[in-house]
DNA sequence: ACCCAGGCGGGCG
DNA sequence: CGCCCGCATGGG
């Protein structure tokens, strides 16, 4: 954390500063299926982000390897987009000793070698329930293309030098009050109708703001009241969300790589995976999901390319 | 044409 | 409880 330097921007002088950090990722953090990845604005030939905080726009870019990386911020206010930028990516995380940690056998080792500084992001909560409501039954890219369709439709447009940059995450209200026909034309399908309750009931029933997010059992409990929650998507926003690593959220590819690397291929229950993976990865099983997840899909062969939707890097 | 996708709610035994 | 089914939609 240093330098303090800035540049013109078009009109206005932006702040730019540069922070070190060790064992870290733009690329893959990005194109690993997080909330942030599904909507944010990312720019996969430059490594570049644009996304908001509040009002605060940020630009981030990474320079230098994963080892010794650095991240480039710019923002009207660099000193809140800094502090915004290392609790979304949790850049405080010790990233040597969760490898050390969920480094368990020849798989794991494989896909943190592979993906060696993916972080798992910290996001808002509504913004990752809608996410995951999205995510069921559907797949990666056509989750971010029914993401930015709904942004674009429902949310706030942010202005920079009065010019349109981005739009924000549209909020409960927004979309409590929208249709069923609206949200469907977004691409929904039959979430629409979850989408529209859960958003009625983040507004009126329950503050996601106030959940304890170290409270496990009650936080799933709570989470699972909403319609078009359960125990995955309640296990998503808890990990992405509110960044409880007792979280371990078991979708298709999760439990086909556990039942096909650690079962000789075999069929599980879900609740022997649950404790398979508390055994094996203890607090910091979510860590441990998020390299099974992306690091199992990318190393079957079967994996079809389109189905993975990452960002176009030549174009 | 057929299969699948970061599952969930409802109904049934 | 556990199990089974239907579900909107689009890309491969």
């Amino acid at each position: 954390m240093n330098s303090g330097t800035s540049f013109s921007g078009n009109m206005t002088e932006l702040a730019a500063t540069k922070i070190d950090v060790s064992l870290f990722d733009l690329k893959h953090t990005f194109e690993s299926a997080q909330p942030l990845t599904f909507h944010a604005d990312y720019d996969g030939k430059l490594n570049t982000l644009l996304y908001t905080s509040g009002k605060n726009i940020i630009n981030v870019g990474q320079v230098g390897n994963t080892k010794n990386a650095s991240l480039i911020i710019v923002s009207d206010d660099v000193k809140l987009a800094v502090s915004d930028v290392v609790k979304r990516f949790r850049l405080n995380d010790n990233m040597q000793q969760i490898y050390r940690e969920i480094n368990t056998d020849q798989f794991m080792s494989k896909a943190i070698k592979n993906y060696e500084g993916m972080r798992v992001t910290l996001n808002d909560p509504w913004e990752t329930a809608v996410c995951y409501i999205i995510s069921q039954f559907n797949n990666v890219k056509r989750i971010r293309g029914i993401i930015k369709n709904m942004i674009d439709r429902f949310g706030t447009e942010v202005y920079r030098n009065g010019s349109v940059v981005t739009k924000t995450f549209p909020s409960s209200e927004t979309l409590m009050n929208a249709s069923i026909k609206e949200l469907m034309a977004c691409g929904t399908g039959f979430r629409g109708k979850y989408i529209k309750s859960a958003a009625e009931y983040c507004t009126n029933n329950i503050d996601l703001y106030k959940l304890n997010k170290n409270k496990y059992d009650k936080l799933k409990e709570s989470l699972m009241e909403i319609d078009g929650i359960g125990d995955k998507v309640a296990d998503c926003i808890i990990l992405m969300g509110y960044g409880n690593f007792n979280a371990f959220p078991i979708d298709v590819w999760v439990k086909r790589t556990i039942e096909k690397t650690y079962f000789k291929g075999r069929e599980k229950k879900m609740n022997q995976i649950h404790e398979f993976g508390i055994e094996k990865w203890g607090a910091l099983r979510g860590y441990a999901q998020q390299y099974i997840f992306w690091g199992g899909r990318l190393m079957d062969r079967n994996v079809n390319r389109q189905l993975i939707g990452v960002y176009e890097t030549t174009k």
